[in-house]
Parts: structure tokens; C-alpha cells; sequence
RNA sequence: GCGAGCGUAGUGUAGUGGUUAUCACCGGGCGUUGCCAACGCCUGAACCCGGGUUCGAGUCCCGGCGCUCGCACCA
């Protein structure tokens, strides 16, 4: 076993130990792939997803929304997903064996994977392969099955087949009409959500790295693609960003240089890199442990037409924690198409355009009765005369007849249109944060090791803004009233809104600073004697373990 | 999913078919102690689950579940 690998099995003991980070379900022997946040990891999970929040809210146009985790079959069919992440069944009525569809119907179709489940299902019916193990030609009807959750919506045969979401992302498309109207029809602007996602993953493994159930937090971000937006990059100035091209070339330079020299394809994906560099750093990520790489053109997902990645380096290695992906105008335009709804912004022209329209078009009353159900085609024949054209004409229909459109059938168009914007489907940036793993970067990096007495001493080293519990309150001895006013402070201090202590009159001073160190606590107050008669406390720091003494109304959380 | 290794208190572990399962840290109580895992006494806590072999299974066999690693898969 490797120095590392050592450290982590340490590290994974201390956060079962102290209540931060266990398995889910151990009760009954554990279940693949599933965690449980425990009494210190819950505060610190909700935490980071205020912080988080908070990051984004304060851009001013981005808005916080949340949607349901159960998902009808049609809006992950539209996103793509379950095309990408599912293969279709079929079982056999004779032998039971289960089949890939589309692998049944691979010498009927150019491309069985790429076809959707109705349009699989039909071709199945028609063609009705025989069952490689039995022969037998009747198979059920086709269900998705893989790497999403598939549960029913509603009970038995008048139930919808639904899915546990893989990503929020969808819930912030479907909702663009809300959001617009919200906006006010303005863009830029942005919605969020972090909930819960769910993968039924193949093989979960290293820990919170894959999960079966995930924390996700994801920003969209709706853009006018024709305007080039104007970021400020000047806060980023001095810093030297790591990035990763597609080839693998690492380039070391300032954002707003990647974003003119074009290595970043789009400002917004450049600014927000940029904030989402600030996000980790600010809840403790280790900035020399943490690299921007981009995809390359094979990996991108199915959406996306550029992505940067942030890898952070832990114990296993440099693991994606962020996707920042310029999704284009991919699921707003596949909403669109299955539904027929319009999922569009306006942009107003700076110059109305008039447009002058010179040219015929058919006359109902008349052209109906007489071509019937050629009308249809004639007029559209008719519409892309030019002005001068003479009647009676002749036209050619597309299945080779002929037909002569006289006088009567046409009138003449004449009229000046002011076209004063179009409609247009915005473009999406998406920075998509995996949770889980970057709470366990910071856990990761937070963790320190030393030496206290020739003990090995551990500490967490969280950022005030996520420590799960700010503050602890220690009578040095539980007797002679030191108890008594120990409790009415910690008592004082969770009234507070915002501001978790901790009360801990078990074992020696010592030993307390030691746990408290240990679940990452900024600081511990500690009540003596000498506090009964004038009220000042110890307040010892975690990081140096320096003393002051203070009044208790001087408190800094006070 | 395939292959290999592993599974003993909260944590880390000892245990080569035969008493009441070892040790340490740990948790709780009492005492003591004037501020960094102190000390004393008391106390709590485990053989992953289910079958089988055997007079007897933590130990051997089989199956399941879980963990780790490799292959495959993967935003």
C-alpha cells in the first residue's frame, strides 16, 4: 500500500468516525454507489450549496428555481438522454431472454441505435426477428432500461414511464417560458438548481467519485448568440490559469488572454471559468491542485459544442468535478421540436426592415373548388411568381401532372411589411458543478496531518465559510456553575440565526480541542473560573492554536 | 458485467477447527486535574448475511451483499 493510499483509508476512518461522510444504509450491509451525509456532513453538504448559490446569484440576473426529480419519459427522450444513456429491451415470450433491440434489427436499419423507441418499436413489429435463443418470434414491448433510474409515474397500466433525472439541467429548459416572462423577456439571464441526480452507474466506485444518487448543482445561462457579450476579466488579471487544450497542450496564461486569443471559444465561457475559480477556491480547493481542461471533440457530450472541464487533484488523482459547457441552442431547439411549443427570445432591429412584397397568391374562393386538394401545392407555386407573370399559366405539380391556373384562381399581392425583430432560440452556458466531488476535494484538501507529543495529530482545515459548525463551547469543568454558564452561552449562540455551536463537557480540555479540530470547528470558547466572576472567555484558535482572552460580549459572532 | 483479493466493536487490528474472541485508540459514568488527545476506577461496543461440512466454524466449502484493484462502461 502507497503513502496515499494509506493517508485515504485514515481520512475515510476519520469522517466515518466524526460523522461527516458514511454509507448509506449500513444497517443493512451497505448499498453500492450511496452515501450518507451524517451529523457534521449534512451542515456542511447545505453549506457549500448557500455558498454556491449565493456565488451566483450575486451575477443579479440568475435566479433560483427547483424542479421535480421524477421526470416523464418524453423530456429526457427530447434532451437526447435516453438515446445516450439507455439501451432498448425486449424479452422473448417463449425463452425469457432479454435482447437489445436494436442489435435484433441490426440487418433491417442502417443505424438502429440512432432510432427513437416508437420508431424501434414499429420496425421491431414489422420486421419480427427471431429470438437468437429460442427461434420464437414474439417479444414484448420494448423498454428502456441502463443507466437511468426508469420508475413508473402513477399506478399500474395507467401509468406514465418516467425516469429519476440524470442531470438538472432539464427542469431550467422546460421552464423557459417562466423564466422569460420572468426576465422580463430580456436576455442575458440565468436560472439554477442544485438537487439531486441519479445514474444508475454500471460499477460505482473510489468513494463519492461515482455515485448512483449525486448532488448537482447547475447554472443556465441564456444568451443572445449575435451579441458579443462584455465581461470584465480584470479580476483575474494576475492569476495564471492552467488549461488543458483539446490536444492536450497546456498553456498557462491569464482568462481574459485565453478568451481574445480564442483557446476559450466564447467570453461567457471565459467569465464563467473565471467565477467558478473563485467559487472553489473561496470553500478551500487548493488553487495549484486545480487545472481547466478542455474536451476534445469525440468526448464532448451529445450537447455540447464547447466544454472546459475543472479537474481537481486529490487521492485519486485528477478527477472532473465542473463542466462548463456551451450547450448552444441544442435543448432548447429539441424541446421545441417535440412539443411544438415556441422556446424563443425576441431581438429587436436596431432598423425596422421594410419589406416590400410585389407578387400574387392564390384566391381562395375561387382555386379550392376547382384544384381541390392541388391547392395546397398551387399556391405555393403561385406565391413564387414573379410580378410580371401572365395568366392563364401552366404548372408542373410534383407527381408530374399538369394544370392551368387562370386569372380567376389568382390576385395580386401588394404591400410594404416593417419587420421590426425576429425570434430566435437563445444559446445556453451551463456550469455544472458535481457536488460530492468537490466536497471531497475540499474534505481532501482541508485534511492535515501532523504531530502533537509524538501523537499523529489530524485536522480539518475548512473554510469559515462551510465549517459545519462554527463554534464550540467548553466548560474546562463540568462543576462549580463553569457547566452552567458554558450552556447558556452555546444556548446564546444557536438562537443566532446562521451560527451552529457546539456544547462539550466530555473528556479533558485537550481531548475536546482535539475533536473539535477534527470536524473542522474555526473555533472553541472555553469557559474557567475566572469567567464566573468577570465573564471573559479563552477563545482558542484551530489553525495556530493561539489563545485570547475576550469578554463574552465581545465575542466576534456577537 | 468479467477476473482477483478482502470483509472481526465507532476506528485500526490479533486470532492455523476447540474455554467467556485479543489489543489499542474510541464512546459513556464517577473521581481527579487551572487550557491542548493526562491519570485512576467502573462501563459500553464486533466475527457482513444465508446455507453447508463438522461433535464443534471468526477460521473450511457454496451462494448473496459490500469494499478494493484490473478489464469493460462512464457527464
Amino acid at each position: 500500500m502507497s503513502k496515499d493510499d494509506a493517508r485515504l483509508e485514515r481520512l475515510h476512518g476519520m469522517l466515518r468516525q466524526r460523522g461527516i461522510l458514511l454509507p448509506a444504509f449500513d444497517l443493512y450491509g451497505g448499498a453500492k454507489g450511496l452515501y450518507d451525509f451524517g451529523p457534521i456532513g449534512g451542515r456542511l453538504r447545505s453549506k457549500m450549496n448557500q455558498v454556491w448559490l449565493d456565488h451566483w446569484l450575486a451575477l443579479g440576473n440568475v435566479t433560483e428555481i427547483s424542479c421535480p426529480t421524477v421526470t416523464p419519459y418524453e423530456v429526457l427522450e427530447a434532451s437526447g438522454h435516453v438515446g445516450e444513456f439507455s439501451d432498448f429491451m425486449t424479452v422473448c415470450g417463449q425463452c425469457n431472454e432479454a435482447s437489445r433491440a436494436d442489435t435484433l434489427l441490426e440487418n433491417h436499419h442502417p443505424n438502429p441505435d440512432a432510432l427513437s423507441k416508437s420508431e424501434l418499436q414499429s420496425l421491431l413489429k414489422e420486421v419480427n426477428p427471431e429470438c437468437p435463443n429460442c427461434s420464437a418470434q414474439n417479444w414484448s414491448e420494448i423498454s428502456a432500461e441502463n443507466l437511468m433510474f426508469s420508475t413508473p409515474i402513477g399506478a399500474g397500466s395507467s401509468g406514465r414511464q418516467g425516469f429519476m433525472r440524470p442531470e438538472t439541467a432539464q427542469g431550467m429548459f422546460t421552464s423557459f417560458p417562466a423564466l422569460y416572462r420572468h426576465f422580463r423577456e430580456r436576455l442575458p439571464f440565468g436560472a439554477m438548481q442544485v438537487g439531486k441526480g441519479y445514474r444508475n452507474e454500471i460499477s460505482p466506485r473510489q468513494g463519492m467519485i461515482r455515485l448512483r444518487e449525486f448532488n448537482m448543482a447547475e447554472l443556465e445561462y441564456f444568451i443572445d448568440p449575435n451579441q458579443t457579450p462584455e465581461h470584465d476579466f480584470s479580476s483575474w488579471a494576475a492569476i495564471e490559469f492552467r488549461l488543458v487544450d483539446g490536444e492536450g497542450n497546456v498553456h498557462t496564461m491569464a482568462l481574459d488572454q485565453a478568451v481574445t486569443s480564442n483557446l476559450i471559444r466564447h467570453p461567457t465561457v471565459g467569465v464563467f471559468m473565471g467565477r467558478t475559480y473563485d467559487f472553489l477556491v473561496g470553500i478551500g480547493i487548493d488553487s495549484s491542485r486545480l487545472r481547466f481542461r478542455q474536451h476534445a471533440a469525440d468526448e464532448m457530450a451529445h450537447y455540447a459544442s464547447d466544454c472546459w472541464d475543472v479537474e481537481i487533484d486529490g487521492s485519486y488523482g485528477w478527477i472532473e468535478c465542473v463542466g462548463i459547457a456551451h450547450r448552444g441552442c441544442y435543448d432548447l431547439e429539441a424541446h421545441e421540436k417535440a412539443t411544438g411549443k415556441s422556446l424563443r427570445a425576441r431581438r429587436e432591429f436596431i432598423e425596422p426592415k421594410i419589406v416590400e412584397i410585389d407578387g400574387w397568391t392564390i384566391d381562395g374562393g375561387a382555386a379550392g373548388p376547382a384544384f381541390r386538394a392541388d391547392a395546397g401545392q398551387v399556391k405555393a407555386i403561385v406565391e413564387s411568381f414573379e410580378a410580371e407573370v401572365q395568366f392563364p399559366v401552366d404548372v408542373t405539380l410534383s407527381d408530374g401532372r399538369s394544370l392551368t391556373v387562370k386569372p380567376e384562381h389568382v390576385k395580386r399581392v401588394q404591400k410594404t411589411v416593417k419587420e421590426t425583430g425576429e425570434w430566435f432560440i437563445p444559446h445556453v452556458v451551463e456550469p455544472a458543478f458535481g457536488i460530492d466531488r468537490i466536497l471531497w476535494h475540499v474534505l481532501d484538501h482541508a485534511y492535515e496531518e501532523t504531530e502533537k507529543g509524538g501523537e499523529p495529530y489530524r485536522m480539518l482545515k475548512l473554510s469559515n465559510s462551510i465549517a459545519p459548525i462554527d463554534v464550540a463551547i467548553l466548560p474546562l469543568f463540568e462543576k462549580d456553575g463553569m457547566d452552567k454558564l458554558a450552556y447558556e452561552l452555546h444556548q446564546r449562540c444557536c438562537q443566532k440565526a446562521g451560527l451552529v455551536s457546539l456544547y462539550d463537557g466530555s473528556g479533558s480540555i485537550g481531548k475536546r480541542y482535539a475533536r473539535a479540530d477534527e470536524v473542522g470547528i474555526p473555533m472553541c470558547v472555553t469557559i474557567d473560573h475566572q469567567s464566573l466572576e468577570d465573564r471573559t472567555v479563552t477563545v482558542r484558535n484551530r489553525d495556530d492554536a493561539t489563545q485570547t482572552r475576550l469578554s463574552i460580549d465581545d465575542l466576534p459572532f456577537f
